[in-house]
DNA sequence: ATTAAAAATGCAATCGATTGCATGGATATA
DNA sequence: TATATCCATGCAATCGATTGCATTTTTAAT
C-alpha cells in the first residue's frame, strides 16, 4: 500500500531513448514531432501510467489554466445560473473554475481576491460585493495584465469588459407595467446607490415615473441592502407613511417577498390593494402566493459571454486596445402580484 | 505599463547578504532562525514588494493548500450551507477551497475529479452524483492517499469519514408525524435506491408503517430522480391509482412542492385531503402556501465538520487507523402542509 | 552527387522555493 | 584553556516540465 513513484516524461524518454524535450513536446501536440514518435510516446506514457505533473508545468509557464469567479452569493438563482454558463464554456476550452462567494462582505471579497492572485489564476470573472466600495484588490490583477470581466454588478473605476443587463430599462418596463395597471403612487425599495445596477434601476424607475407625469414624493425610495429583513423594515416603514402606495417597484425578490408578507399579515390584498414587481426572477418567486412578477435576467448566457471573453483575453496575452460594455435583454415576467 | 519583474527570495538575499535559504526560513517562521534576521528579512520582504510564488512552493512541496469541494447543485440550500461550513473552518486554517458542482451527473463529476486530482488537492470533500454508481474516479484519490471526506450522498465502498443525518431516523419521524396525524394510507416519493440516503429514508417510513401495523401496497413507494417534473409524474401516478392515499412523505422538497402544486390544481385539500412532509428544508418550503412540513439538517454544522476531518487528515499526513462515520442530529420541523 | 532547405530531435538552462546536510560561531562545561 | 554542545546560517541539490537554440537527420532541388 505503499506509494509507487510518479512517473515523469523523464522516465518515458529513459525507456525510449529519446530526450525529455521530445517527450513534453510529444504529449503537447507540438507539431515539430514527428506523427509516428509522437504515438510511440503517447502508448509508452498511457503504459507507464504517466500523470503530467500540473505543478510543474503551471509553475513553468506561470499559467495555471484556471479561472477565478467571485459572486456574492453562490445560492441565489441568478449567480448559480451565470456559474453553470461559465462553466459550460470554460469547461470546453480546458480551463478549470474556482468559485467563491463574497457573501456580499467586502473583507472576505478582498481576501479572496488576494487569495485567488496568490494562487495566479489566469483571470477573474466577479460582480463585486455591496459592500465594496474599494478596488486595490482588484487592480493588483490589472497592475499585472490579468484579465478580469464584471458581470451585472461592475466597477467603474476599473477598466474591463463587462457584461450586463438593461437595469434601467428593466426597471422602466417595470415601472410602466405599473402605471400601465392604473397605479398612481408607486413607491420603491432600492438597494445601495454605490453599486451601478442599483443607481440604474432606481433611475429607470423614476424615469417611467417622470414620463408619466407621476412623482412621490412620499414615502419615495428606501434604500438598503436589499435582504429579508430590510424589506420587513422597508415595507414597514412605507406603509407607516401618511400617504400609501398602490404600487412597490422592489430592486430584488427577496425584499418583494417581504413585502408580500407583510401586506399579507396586515390584511392587505396583493394586487388589488398594493401591487408588487420584484427582480431577478428568484425561484420562488413564481411559487409563493401571490407569485411574483418580476425581471429575468439570462444569468447562464450572461456567464457564457464572460467566459468567452475572459477567455480571448488570455489566450491572447495583450491587453485589449479597449473594452466592451455588453448589454444582454431582460424580460418582465408578470405574475399575480401585479396583474388586475 | 509593463509588467516589473517579481522580486524572489533571491533578489532579497542578495539585498542582504545573506542565502536564499535563510530567507526562506524566516518568512516561514522557521525557529531555526533568529529574532533578528527575521525581522530583517521581513521588513526587507515588505520593502521590495515580495509576493511569494506560490506556484512554486506548491511544486516544491507537492501541497497545494487546497481543499476540493464537489456538491450535485451549489444552489440548493443545504449544500450551499455545506459549503458556507466548509469555508469558514477552511478559510482559518488557511485552506483555499475550489467548489465545482456535478449537475448529479456522472461525467461531470468524473471529469471534475480528474480535474481536481491532476491540479493536486489537498484534500476532497464530497456528495456524490445521483447517476454516480462506480467510483474509480474516487480511488485515484485514496490510492495516493489523498483524504476524501463524504457528507450526506456517502460511498459504501470506500473507507474515508463520513459525515451524515440520522435519515433513517429522519424518515421514521416524518412518517410517524403523519401516522400521528390520523393518517392511514401513507405513499412515499423516494430517490434512487443506489444513495445510501434515499435507501435509509425509505427504510425509515417503512419501518415507521410496520410499527403502526400499517402497510401500503397501492401506490406504495416511487421511486425516480426527484426533479420537479419527476415528482409530477410520480404524484400523477400515485393520484391514478385506485387506493388514494391520505398522505405522501416525499424524499425531498422539490417533490413535495410538486405534488402539492399538482394536487392544488386538482382541486384536492392539502393537509385536509392529503398532507406532504418533505425533506431538506428547502428556503421555498415555508413559502409556498400551505408551507411544507419538512425535515431540516444541520448544513453548515456538517461543512464545518467535514473541513476539520479532512485537515486534520491533510495535516497529519497518514492515513488515519480508523474512520468515522458522524451523525448529525436533523429536526421535524412542522408546517401547514401536515398540519390538521 | 552535391548542396540547400526543411523537419525532427537533443541539450541544457530555467522557473522559485524548499530542505538535508555541512559549517561556522557562540556558549557552556569540565 | 580545551572540548562538547547548541544555535544560526549557508551550500547546493531538487522538484518536473518547458523552451530557445544547437545539432542531426531527412527531403528536395539542382
Amino acid at each position: 500500500m505503499k506509494q509507487k513513484p510518479e512517473t515523469t516524461i523523464h522516465d518515458i524518454a529513459r525507456e525510449l531513448n529519446i530526450a525529455a524535450s521530445t517527450v513534453s513536446r510529444a504529449l503537447n501536440d507540438n507539431p515539430l514531432i514527428s506523427e509516428a514518435t509522437r504515438e510511440k510516446i503517447k502508448k509508452t506514457a498511457e503504459r507507464m501510467g504517466y500523470r503530467p505533473n500540473v505543478l510543474a508545468a503551471n509553475f513553468r509557464t506561470k499559467r495555471t489554466n484556471t479561472i477565478g469567479v467571485i459572486v456574492p452569493l453562490i445560492n441565489r438563482h441568478f449567480f448559480s445560473s451565470v456559474i453553470s454558463g461559465i462553466e459550460d464554456i470554460a469547461y470546453q476550452q480546458g480551463f478549470a473554475v474556482t468559485i467563491s462567494q463574497s457573501n456580499d462582505n467586502f473583507e472576505k471579497e478582498n481576501k479572496i481576491a488576494h487569495s485567488l492572485f496568490q494562487n495566479r489564476v489566469d483571470g477573474l470573472i466577479l460582480s463585486i460585493a455591496m459592500e465594496t466600495q474599494t478596488y486595490d484588490h482588484l487592480k493588483i490583477f490589472t497592475d499585472r495584465n490579468i484579465p478580469i470581466v464584471f458581470f451585472d454588478r461592475e466597477v467603474e473605476e476599473i477598466e474591463a469588459h463587462k457584461i450586463v443587463v438593461d437595469d434601467f430599462g428593466a426597471a422602466y418596463q417595470a415601472t410602466k407595467h405599473l402605471i400601465d395597471q392604473g397605479r398612481k403612487r408607486i413607491a420603491m425599495i432600492g438597494g445601495p446607490l454605490n453599486l451601478k445596477i442599483y443607481k440604474n434601476r432606481q433611475d429607470g424607475y423614476c424615469q417611467a415615473l417622470k414620463d408619466a407625469g407621476l412623482s412621490m414624493e412620499e414615502p419615495g425610495i428606501l434604500n438598503n441592502s436589499l435582504t429579508r429583513e430590510d424589506g420587513t423594515r422597508a415595507i414597514k416603514k412605507i406603509m407607516d407613511s401618511t400617504v400609501k402606495p398602490d404600487a412597490i417597484f422592489c430592486a430584488n425578490d427577496t425584499t418583494a417577498l417581504s413585502s408580500i408578507i407583510y401586506l399579507k399579515n396586515n390584511g392587505f390584498k396583493i394586487p388589488e390593494n398594493i401591487a408588487i414587481v420584484g427582480f431577478s426572477n428568484e425561484p420562488f418567486s413564481e411559487l409563493v402566493t401571490p407569485s411574483i412578477s418580476t425581471i429575468k435576467q439570462p444569468g447562464f448566457e450572461i456567464g457564457q459571454k464572460a467566459a468567452e471573453l475572459i477567455i480571448n483575453q488570455i489566450k491572447q496575452k495583450k491587453k485589449p486596445s479597449s473594452f466592451e460594455t455588453i448589454t444582454l435583454p431582460t424580460e418582465l415576467i408578470i405574475r399575480d402580484s401585479s396583474r388586475c
